[in-house]
DNA sequence: ATAGGGTTAG
């Protein structure tokens, strides 16, 4: 930036000099300043100071105006050209523009002020077409139009997003020969770029004969505002080079400009430039500035911008709130929330916004409520914006229920509304009600967009239906969303969850653009699918590209070596996280890699690790270490893990299950009946097990020993077939994971799981050579697991069953996991 | 009576 030069103090000065609100105006004891001198000099007197004059210049409201309108009668002003313009303008200002237009009408001597009053009057109150409709007849009234007109009407145009009658006005303002206008060209290019044509914008900048600061101020708050940050960066540069020194309005425009490019260095150089200029302390600029920083992660940065301010506006207050929101410090937002009361500032929608989110990002559920009451008491009810934070805020906190009647009777829902109702369904496991509320949402004529499509998506991958995953693939591509970045990772996401490995790395490499979720995506794919080797050679080509990884893409790494038995990998990838990185561990990296240790059966080493994690082991932590003892059959191991566990209080009965299993496995039954006698009197209950599986775009669940389908009978006489059969080929039923009942009740209660039940289901229902895809909620059980891969060596199908941790891919009688898992 | 540009938000 030029700005090295520093601004003469004289800029700083004028500033200075200009005050921000004129006090004469309430003074009616002094002249009104009503026109410049020049103009005033045409009006006598007696009008201008006429006490009714005073009245109406200081007229606030309709009721007012009632008032005053018989004294200016009474005095015999009503034929002064002054009064009428200015009882048209007040009727118009206060929305009645019948009234204005009774005035206007009957007027025989009308001069041109009268026309442009009155068609400001019409393009505020009534359509843009009735104010172009009245432009006609001015011309037919042979009065001519004048700059502001069009400046006016073009905001308006501006304002609604109207780019039809924006064109018109634009057309308009060519044949009253404005086209050179400054003023005129401002306004339209303001139009264009309000209305989102910020191609046109430009070019009819580009063509202006003469630019002065306003239009630079103009274009760039275009670039900006339509999300071109960094031309309209470029063009701050470029307005120096042409002779014009930003004001603070420029800065005010172009600092979220810099913000979006999240680039500190450009945003400093910026802040430097203001405090040199002297704009650093005017309030909606430091404002601007502490925005800045948040958003380019430098969040204490801003904090100390906004305790050094000696004046803020609510808009500061939301912003800090915001950065802290944005930067994952939701406590801090609802800290700088609570002083904001403390301190008496009146919230409005952004903050109650605000603080909404913060709670959602928290969980907090009660601190979540106590906002809601802001909402009724700051009659915020028909604030779109503010009840879609409500939706997304109970959907977060697992309330989908409230968040779902306030969606249901919310009156001018939006995109956004939509997509909030159908992201909390998905994210709350409601699948149905997810996909449900999507198709409401297309049915009704509202078109999704990317934020619908990545809510959809990861409900379908949820349900793991190939056919659905197709479908939705096909409406992205019809609604030209194939090309955003945050919906084709979802896909490929979705693609792996599917089965289709194959698929999502093909749409991976199709992606030139991939952000860091996208990597991160197809190494899970891999990792999940049991396909480790994949995985590591994806994240190498990774490390040598542009794209760094996160804790989120080592996280994946390191469950993948775990899938495949690659420990050496995963350990050494463990240590280059922070050595290479400086990414810390957090508590599910730890779980991971005791996941990875124990499950290799290396349990000495997975309990020494755990003792020497630097943060306190949590529950993911010991329920790994638990599976590990539940797969190589480690009591000793086992119940100090399951101790720990258990003096964390998990709200899932799972780990208990777990702990009982063990013991049964070696058949300590006496110890197996004390964890069940513990699960009672604790309340907990194990997830029931839950399998679907996909016919002819239809989801059938199965639970486990359950009878409901229609073809129940058939599914387990075709059952009791299939076992006979896999019987003869070698397989043997492992009962000990039945707790306390007699062999045969065991054997039958095995049978009656739900993943078998599923495949039964599956096989009856399709033709020879189908693959059948089942999608379980927990995970496989050994003995299921087992039976699946005689199933698949005497069908000759192949049976791919999706379980909570990963893939199984069952072919010719063994599993891709090769019993690793 | 009248005149172009600006900060927060899923």
């Amino acid at each position: 930036m030029r700005s090295s030069s520093v601004p003469p103090i004289a800029i700083v000065k004028a500033h200075n000099q200009t005050p921000l609100k004129s006090s004469s105006i309430t003074i009616p004891s002094s002249p009104l300043p009503f026109h410049t001198l020049s103009e005033r000099a045409h009006i006598p007197s007696h009008v201008y100071k006429h006490p009714a004059a005073v009245l109406l210049e200081l007229c606030t409201s309709m009721k007012e105006l009632h008032q005053i309108i018989p004294l200016v009668i009474k005095n015999g002003l009503y034929n002064e050209h002054l009064f009428q313009t200015k009882l048209v303008s007040l009727f118009s200002k206060y929305g009645s523009i019948n009234e204005a237009a009774r005035v206007f009408e009957p007027i025989d001597d009308k001069l041109d002020a009268l026309y442009h009053t009155m068609l400001k009057g019409y393009a505020k109150n009534s359509s843009l077409e009735t104010a172009l409709a009245f432009l006609c007849r001015m011309r037919y009234d042979d009065v001519k139009p004048v700059v502001y007109n069009f400046t006016y009407l073009l905001k308006v145009c501006g304002d609604n997003a109207d780019l039809k009658r924006g064109k018109e006005i634009h057309g308009q303002l060519i044949t009253n020969s404005f086209a050179a206008n400054v003023f005129a060209m401002t306004g339209v290019v303001n139009m264009y770029a309000k209305c989102r044509q910020i191609d046109d914008a430009y070019k009819m900048f580009d063509r202006m004969p003469e630019r002065d600061l306003v239009s630079w101020n103009t274009i760039i708050a275009g670039f900006s505002q339509n999300g071109f940050a960094k031309k309209a960066l470029e063009l701050v540069l470029r307005m120096q080079d042409e002779g014009q020194r930003p004001d603070s309005i420029t800065l005010v425009t172009v600092l979220p400009a810099a913000a979006d490019v999240g680039l500190l260095m450009v945003g400093k150089s910026i802040h430097g430039y203001a405090i040199r200029a002297g704009f650093a302390k005017l309030v909606n600029i430091s404002t601007a500035l502490a925005d800045m920083y948040s958003k380019c992660g430098s969040v204490e940065t801003a904090r100390l911008i906004f305790d050094g301010m000696d004046q803020k506006t609510v808009v500061s207050w939301n912003s800090m709130m915001d950065g802290y929101v944005q930067n994952g410090e939701p406590e801090k937002a609802i800290a700088v929330f609570e002083k904001m009361l403390e301190e008496g500032i009146d919230p409005t929608g952004v903050t109650i916004m605000e603080a909404l989110h913060a709670c959602a990002d928290l969980g907090d559920l009660e601190r979540g409520k106590f906002v809601h009451k802001f909402v009724d008491q700051l009659n915020l009810g028909s604030d779109i914006s503010v009840m879609n934070s409500l939706i997304s805020m109970y959907s977060k906190c697992k309330r989908v229920d409230i968040a779902s009647d306030i969606f249901n009777n919310l009156n001018g829902r939006t995109h956004v509304s939509w997509n909030a109702m159908i992201l909390g369904y998905a994210q709350n496991g409601r699948v149905s009600e997810a996909l449900n509320c999507f198709s409401e949402m297309k049915s009704l004529g509202m078109k999704p967009d990317s934020f619908t499509m990545v809510s959809v998506i990861p409900a379908l991958a949820e349900l793991s239906v190939t056919r659905h995953a197709k479908w939705i693939h096909g409406l992205i591509i019809r609604s030209c969303l194939d090309k955003n970045i945050f919906v084709t990772t979802a896909l490929v996401d979705m693609y792996s969850k599917c089965g289709a490995i194959h698929m999502a790395r093909k749409l991976f490499d199709m992606i030139s653009d991939r952000h860091v979720i996208t990597w991160n995506a197809m190494i899970d794919g891999y990792g999940t699918h049991g396909l480790g080797r994949a995985a590591l050679d994806l994240f190498d080509k990774m490390k040598k590209g542009a794209v760094e990884p996160n804790d989120i893409t080592y996280l994946s790494v390191i469950s993948a070596c775990s899938h495949s038995g690659l420990v050496d990998e995963g350990l050494r990838h463990f240590k280059s996280m922070k050595q290479d990185y400086g990414l810390e561990p957090s508590m599910d990296h730890y779980g991971a890699m005791v996941d990875l240790l124990g499950r290799a059966g290396r349990i000495k080493e997975a309990w020494d690790f755990i003792e020497n994690m630097p943060i306190s082991p949590g529950i993911t932590v010991y329920g790994a270490m638990l599976g590990a003892c539940k797969i190589h059959k480690n009591i000793e191991v086992g119940e100090k893990a399951a101790k720990k566990l258990f003096e964390l209080n998990p709200d899932e009965g799972g780990y208990h299950v777990l702990l009982a299993n063990i013991y049964a496995s070696t058949s300590k039954w006496s110890k197996v009946a004390e964890v069940r006698k513990t699960m009672e009197k604790k309340g907990l209950k194990k997830t029931p097990g839950c399998s679907v599986v996909e016919l002819r775009n239809e989801v059938h669940s199965f639970y486990s020993g359950s009878t409901t389908h229609p073809q129940s009978k058939r599914i387990y006489a075709f059952l009791e077939e299939l076992v006979y059969e896999i019987k003869a080929a070698g397989y043997v039923p492992d009962t000990n994971l039945i707790l306390d009942v007699e062999d045969d009740v065991q054997e039958q209660l095995l049978n009656s799981h739900s993943e078998k039940l599923a495949i039964a289901f599956g096989l009856l229902n399709t033709s020879p050579g189908t693959t059948i895809h089942v999608r379980k909620n927990l995970r496989v059980c050994g003995d299921c697991h087992n039976a699946t891969k005689y199933i698949s060596l005497v069908t000759g199908r192949e049976i791919i069953v999706r379980d909570m941790q990963r893939f199984h891919h069952f072919k010719n009688g063994i599993c891709s996991c090769g019993d690793y898992w």
